[in-house]
DNA sequence: CTCCAATCGCAACTCTTGTTGCATTAGCAT
DNA sequence: ATGCTAATGCAACAAGAGTTGCGATTGGAG
């Protein structure tokens, strides 16, 4: 017989504690305060436990990134691309401002330019982001706002991407101005025909 | 007498030895690999010095950092706006594929995610490009290419920001066409007066 | 109910990282 | 040349991260 999982047992009880104890650490003392052995400590977990089934402070990250992955987002649905696109950028503006998600996020950035594993499970969760996304996108379609031709998820990424640029590369404050402005232009790249 | 600083002497050699060995081992082992008693052994300085003078890897790097900045750009000049933002673009997409500079400006984003002390160095860093960068879209007001109302900083975010957005948050290839569709994007906001 | 395999807890250990007190050296001034 | 001071080298130490072997516990299977 294959080796059976136990779903409802005393692992699935420890990486639960792991998971929320990772979460916790990262609100509180951001990427450079996650330890091995302050999330072994929180969740009453054993710190060699710990080692064997996450290995590293990436691989916790990797973990409670594919948790966050499943959450869904609050799509915005004003009636219009406007205001749609605009509502994305602010969300993404605002989680990161966000005192306790702000750190959580960071992290989960930071994460995953040191550990490939990190990186394919954030490339994941943008994956899934944009599609879900693209939706803003597909009704403007349909409603004749924009031509057919438009790439979705380019869009999307124009929309957000000076946001994160400024947050992780160039460290320039980010106002909801700057995410309005972000989204108006790559809406009107759209709308020229460029995406 | 105040303090005099020896700026020919041993300390200057020591802090030029440290700062070649901190970029060769970034080049080889990146931003992950980066070590002080590494860059000690390299630089054949002992490494109590290194962490007095430094203080950690984020200080090494942060001092690489003000180095980096000085060295001028090739700001392209093509006779067009397109061509100039087009190559603006492809210089940072070609920057990170280079096996030998990407690693090392790699860490340079890393490190600022993880030190205070970086992120203002990256921050410096980036408003002196970002100036420099503004001279294509001065000239191409100028030439009558663009609205004199342009915010030439913010049309150079627009069209570098795509790039970054792909290389750190969301993991993905960043070709060249991608570099150009980013510029071209940025130029149409900026015609549509977003900008 | 009993047994068995997987998982976890525990303690001791190693290895790396970073620190401290003191001796030594190098560079500048006179 | 010579003396003074800052900077470096050195060795020993302290702290923390990560590993290993073994025994204990858990939860499911028969």
């Amino acid at each position: 017989m294959e080796p059976i999982k136990r779903p409802g047992g005393r692992s699935a009880r420890v990486r639960d504690a792991v998971r929320q104890a990772t979460l916790a650490e990262l609100a509180e003392k951001g990427y450079g305060g996650l330890t091995v052995e302050n999330v072994a400590e929180r969740s009453g977990v054993h710190k060699t436990t710990v080692y064997r089934r996450w290995g590293s402070v990436e691989g916790l990250i990797s973990d409670a990134l594919e948790l966050a992955r499943e959450e869904p987002w609050p799509i915005p649905d004003t009636g219009t691309v406007e205001g749609d696109l605009r509502g994305v950028a602010r969300l993404v503006q605002s989680g990161f401002a966000d005192p306790e998600e702000g750190p959580v996020s960071s992290a989960f950035v930071a994460a995953a330019m040191q550990s490939p594993d990190a990186a394919a499970a954030l490339h994941g969760f943008f994956q899934a982001r944009h599609e879900q996304s693209a939706l803003v996108v597909r009704r403007a379609v349909d409603r004749g706002e924009l031509p057919g031709t438009v790439d979705a998820h380019e869009l999307i990424r124009a929309a957000v991407a000076p946001i994160y640029y400024r947050l992780f590369v160039t460290h320039e404050p980010v106002t909801e101005a700057d995410a309005d402005r972000a989204a108006d232009a790559a809406l009107a790249a759209a709308r020229a025909g460029v995406l």
